[in-house]
DNA sequence: ATATACCCGACTAATTTAGTCGTAAATAGT
DNA sequence: ACTATTTACGACTAAATTAGTCGGGTATAT
């Protein structure tokens, strides 16, 4: 339950893994994936993700690779998280404005308190924190 | 992303339904389906996981259903989502040792943090607060 | 040229969640 | 005793989501 998907997952290691790296130095999807042991194909769509965000620059052809471009401290996780998952809500209501829950949902104020609750956490959470 | 599965929301629907009833009176399965919309069969099993963890009181036969029997403000989130989804982490590797990863995470101990932080939220809240 | 590496959409497979069904057991009313 | 009502529960199917694969593309360093 709550649980992020792997895709995600993935990503952050290997956000950690390149914010650990040299300046100038880049990562390609292969050696991460080797080092972590995490299948390429699905490795490589998520950087593709955080890469068209501009979160992280990709250099193509031999030699290339990924960097961080953007300081760990200025992105946050709903960031991150919303570019690789989309809307990040306990319950899609927090959203979406279409529920068919035909004769009143007497729940929705207090769910969107525990989502505010939960993205404020997100949302001061930054790749710094998580890498330190 | 971080979504709470229906049946979790069903029961909170329901648990708030049922902490609105006056002292004594019991709802119904049908009733309750029926004045939100929510799939009987499906809150059925919902309320009978509540009732084995002993938060409901189920009473059989005609003119029964189900009752709060515990104080709203000692059912905290993460006992009550726990009951019906089980253990509540962004990640597996909160609660399972066998973690696959063969070369070494870089992030379990940032995301246990989340994990608890997370955690901590859910077990401040109580169903008092959310039916206040 | 060619090999390397990112790009991207379409596809399949696996897993999880949602919802249904059949049957049993308790109980209130008659 | 019989019947209607209501919870209990496991097995099942269907739908949705996630995980992972594949094929063909573009850029670029050597």
């Amino acid at each position: 339950m709550l649980k992020i998907t792997r895709k995600a997952e993935y990503a952050l290691i290997a956000l950690r893994h390149l914010n650990k790296m040299k300046d100038g130095e880049l990562a390609t999807v292969k050696e991460i994936s080797t080092q972590y042991g995490i299948p390429q194909e699905l490795l490589a769509k998520a950087l593709q993700q955080l890469a068209r965000a501009k979160l992280i620059k990709a250099t193509k052809g031999p030699s290339g690779g990924y960097k961080l471009v953007r300081d760990p401290s200025t992105i946050n996780m709903t960031n991150f998280f919303e570019i690789l998952e989309g809307p990040m809500g306990i319950m899609d209501c927090y959203f979406d404005s279409g529920c068919n829950q035909l004769t009143g949902c007497n729940i929705r104020t207090p769910i969107n308190r525990i989502n505010d609750s939960i993205r404020t956490i997100f949302d001061k959470l930054t790749l710094a924190d998580i890498t330190y």
